[in-house]
DNA sequence: CTATCTGCAAACAATTTGCGGCTCC
DNA sequence: GGAGCCGCAAATTGTTTGCAGATAG
């Protein structure tokens, strides 16, 4: 259990906040890890894991676990869904609301008491739908 | 890529699918090992994830990538929802039909082509659930 | 001061892979 | 007979953790 009010605002904790809130590509913990070397170049990886961790409990961030092999970190910690291209795994902010709906309609045929759901989109994005169309012409 | 008639049945391949058959408890990889084991005291792990893999290519089966580390397998092969229990990790299908209308609500909204969505669904197995009740209730 | 945090390196967990021998067709 | 497969063990990948020294408040 993570106490707010025993935390500290060490230099890291908020360089990594600060970066992942000026990035909107959803970054793995490696990716920030880069990101965030720049400016502290003496820091760990492990570092930013426990970091993203402990932004997560505390809800300043959230962590995303779509499908592929890493997690993915994002600023803003409101519900909402994403969209991941198949092909570079590039993942965008899904631009619909969250529907709420979606659980309504499974409480009367589970057995399961539902305390909430996660969607996420595959596709192909821009640029790799852009390629993908001059593969076909050739 | 993986061409089907190369392939050869082997024994353990199908002890592999009979028994995932026969399981509609969505196991991991390792679940299914314990299991096969039974059969073929031999087989190694390697195998059982070398089989898994092929048969999801060949579409007998299908590899779920729900939150959690580990990979689920399902050899029911049609697209279908499903639930996970937060606290014991059991996972159930969600008897829900498929809603590719969700797609559409994204269509006009994204820059991404749309290839398919994943829904899955958190919460409380029956179990689970009653031993929270007990909980409180002390 | 001192509890919390960091860098480092080792540990861990899930999955993949190289290899030499085996087996299905 | 030989391509495809297996068992085994080592490698790889992503993430977590133990520890001794550093630092925020």
């Amino acid at each position: 259990m993570i106490q707010a009010e025993k935390l500290r605002m060490t230099q890291q904790r908020r360089v990594i906040l600060e970066e992942l809130q000026k990035h909107h590509t959803h970054p793995t913990a490696d990716m920030l890890y880069e990101i965030v070397r720049k400016r502290l170049p003496r820091i760990s990886l492990g570092t930013v894991y426990r970091n993203l961790e402990i932004l997560t409990a505390l809800g300043e961030i959230q962590t995303l676990e779509l499908s592929g092999s890493q997690k993915r970190f994002d600023a803003n910690s409101r519900k909402h869904y994403h969209i991941r291209c198949m092909h570079c795994d590039r993942v965008d902010d899904a631009p619909i609301a969250p529907m709420a709906q979606l659980e309504d309609e499974l409480y009367q045929a589970t057995v399961y008491t539902i305390i909430g759901h996660r969607l996420e989109f595959m596709g192909l994005c821009p640029e790799c739908s852009r390629k993908q169309e001059e593969q076909k012409s050739v």
